[in-house]
DNA sequence: CGCCAGGCTTAGG
DNA sequence: CCTAAGCATGGC
């Protein structure tokens, strides 16, 4: 094993961040044990098991599987790790800006040093998206494990099974009948199947949507992708593309979000949300963010 | 059993 | 451009 800190931001609290990481227990592609995270990372055509957790210096990572690793290899390391958890982000911006917000002010403090989780893959942060359109998450959940346990690279940590999310091609070669037996819907098949075509054709790839440069253009862009609606294209740009004003504005979780922080009795409307939203760019991703966390803790 | 769920597509104005 | 209906699969 070999360990090296990772370059940590002022603000950033590592137990908000695993709690968020935490919530999604079901998802075979990390472990947690003892505050720590496990997950099999693919570096240079390598798989390399990383524990990442907490020291007196701040955020540490181990690798597992290695006695050493080159420096070329920690600069990816420290880069996905930081991908991850959004460690450039500019919270202390964000925070100055709801400082007074009716909804965000109180939540800000409250969770302090919580920062947007990524799903730095394209193709998982897309499937995870269309899996958890118009379902509950326990449900969500539900999916994602069987597709990943069903095709996914089977890897361990120890005792624990743990994944690697399926590749493109694996998934590619897929029928619609491979997935309704995972308890997918047919129509979700079809569209997981058809976006992993579009991978493997090279038709869509991460570093070419970020390059398309705002937000607009790549809504736009994903969009026009079947099976992906503007909900689909915000999630992705936030979670995958880490754009800070990205915001899903039709989701249910953001709404009742701020339903029970203003104690309404019904759900806000689109265009309301839209009017109140508007004093949270260019941070409206983050603001989603604490939002959803805040439904964790009801009051 | 009924309503809801971190929506999308299609048809019809 | 906007609205409504239909959809598919469970959780609670």
């Amino acid at each position: 094993m070999m360990t090296f800190q990772i370059p940590q931001p002022d603000i950033f609290s590592f137990k908000e961040c695993l709690w968020y990481i935490d919530r999604s227990f079901l998802d075979a592609t990390h472990f947690i044990e003892n505050e720590s995270v496990y997950k099999w990372l693919t570096v240079n055509d390598e798989e390399l098991l990383i524990r990442l957790h907490e020291n007196e210096d701040g955020a540490a990572l181990d690798v597992l599987n290695r006695d050493s690793i080159s420096n070329d290899e920690q600069s990816l390391l420290t880069g996905y790790i930081s991908d991850w958890l959004d460690l450039e982000g500019d919270l202390a911006s964000f925070y100055k800006l709801v400082e007074k917000d009716r909804l965000l002010a109180k939540l800000v403090k409250q969770y302090r040093g919580l920062r947007i989780i990524g799903i730095p893959d394209l193709f998982e942060a897309l499937c995870w998206s269309i899996i958890g359109q118009q379902v509950n998450l326990t449900f969500a959940f539900k999916l994602k494990s069987a597709l990943v346990e069903s095709f996914g690279k089977k890897l361990a940590y120890e005792e624990h099974p743990l994944y690697i999310f399926p590749k493109p091609a694996q998934i590619a070669s897929l029928e619609i009948d491979d997935f309704t037996g995972l308890q997918f819907s047919r129509r979700k098949a079809e569209y997981i199947i058809d976006l992993a075509n579009m991978f493997v054709e090279n038709a869509i790839d991460k570093a070419s949507l970020k390059a398309l440069g705002s937000l607009e253009e790549i809504v736009a862009r994903l969009v026009e992708i079947r099976g992906i609606g503007k909900w689909t294209a915000n999630y992705v740009a936030m979670r995958c593309l880490k754009m800070k004003d990205a915001f899903p504005i039709e989701d249910v979780g953001l709404h009742n979000a701020i339903k029970n922080q203003l104690d309404m009795y019904e759900k806000p409307s689109i265009a309301e949300i839209a009017e109140m939203a508007d004093s949270w760019k260019p941070f409206r991703a983050y603001a989603t963010l604490y939002l959803w966390r805040s439904l964790a803790d009801k009051k």
